[in-house]
DNA sequence: CGGACGGTTCGGCGAGCACCGAAGCGTCCG
DNA sequence: CGGACGCTTCGGTGCTCGCCGAACCGTCCG
């Protein structure tokens, strides 16, 4: 066989996107699930704006990134939870050297996104962890032989006012690889709506403008109340 | 937020290891799980082997690869099952588009590929996503609420004479979406198991040298008896 | 209406890198 | 032992691509 496979040139493309400091910069941030202008995106890789604009360009023709135009503003986020998952696979690979904050300012915001944060459209962190393990241990997630919920699980979403709605292809629960706590917390549907939940009722807020979430003390009491989960080992 | 991620500049180098045609036509030769020879690649990919050699030492040093020396030959396979999930999800997500065979051999190579396949450890193509249908509709693996096997699907296993066995962190099972269906077909320490036997036993045989695999007799006799499947459907 | 601002386009520069052929090295085999 | 073979190392070459600043366009606001 002598033919080279008819993917290679488009494997290299979809890579080559990735394969730029600046780019990857734009993508890491992106992950946070929202949408930011350009002239952010700039400022956050550090270099001109005229230079970002062509990455931006690359990036949506390539199908990676959406984008949305708004007065003199262009808004771009991730093309879909497709592309979210991808970039969480490849960092979750690349994670497993160096995690080493060099200063104070930067090891403080570590130790926050450590704690808690969104990663795209789920929770992450020891808060995703700890309530993808209680789901786990009260029988509502099973993570022995694969990765879905229980019938325990959907009564409990469903009980505890969490619509789940199934959406096209995208599976009801996944797991997703935590980079800090090296181990999965729950995405999918599932993960996304538990997220979304937790911010409408107030159970966490957002720090800033970062991805990195604080839990309230409304928060702690529904996460105890409802899944047993100790405050303590949230901070 | 001016800084950067710290994670950027890794995110970056990874890609950039896939971003290369010649690279990137090596990581999808190597799914098929074998180790293969320098030589070999620098055929298939159609390059000097000078050229592939220092390919070689990249994607080895980047921890992408496994290598092996045997006397004056060079093998190299993918690193784990890790890898070879990364290359195959940038795979089906470069997969949406073009698809289309050339010349007539290719084509038939093609479908040939398109009826059954090992995509890395497990069964992928026509045959793969029967078999994963099969174990779904007989309740031995649940897909509606995420992907795991269910305890009826642990007992069938062991019954089948099939072992599983647990190692590391790699989940029992795993979806896995399938370039050519369209639709995640079963992957995981239950994936690599089922091929394995399935190879074993002479359910079904490797066409050449590639990837591609083809159902015998004997194998359309058992997917019959143990799962239901319809021979016909597997042509 | 005019200036500030966000974003884009363009030309040019410099670095990185994929590629090759030639030469060299170790292994295998007649 | 000598030649074939698989692989690696090394220069050299050409192209790609990320980057910038300057000029330009459209939007927003005083």
């Amino acid at each position: 066989m002598t033919s080279k496979d008819p993917g290679a040139p488009g494997l290299a493309r979809l890579a080559g996107l990735i394969a730029d400091e600046s780019r990857a910069a734009c993508l890491l941030a992106l992950l946070d699930g929202r949408a930011w202008t350009a002239g952010e995106l700039a400022r956050h890789a550090g270099v001109a704006a005229s230079t970002l604009s062509e990455h931006l360009g690359k990036l949506v023709a390539g199908g990676l990134l959406a984008e949305e135009r708004q007065g003199r503003h262009r808004y771009v986020r991730l093309a879909d939870e497709r592309v979210a998952q991808l970039v969480e696979d490849l960092a979750a690979q690349v994670a497993p050297q160096a995690r080493r904050p060099r200063t104070l300012r930067a090891s403080s915001a570590g130790s926050a996104m450590a704690a808690g944060r969104t990663c795209y459209d789920h929770l992450a962190g020891r808060l995703g962890i700890a309530v993808t393990d209680a789901l786990t241990v009260r029988g509502l997630l099973r993570q022995d032989t694969g990765f879905a919920l229980t019938d325990a699980g959907l009564t409990w979403f469903d009980a505890t006012g969490i619509p789940l709605r199934r959406t096209g292809r995208r599976p009801l629960a996944r797991a997703c690889l935590d980079w800090t706590e090296r181990r999965p917390h729950l995405a999918g549907v599932a993960g996304a709506a538990l997220c979304r939940h937790a911010l409408d009722e107030g159970w966490c807020v957002r720090i800033g403008s970062e991805r990195a979430v604080k839990v309230t003390p409304a928060g702690e009491d529904a996460l105890t109340g409802l899944l047993g989960i100790d405050p303590a080992a949230l901070r």
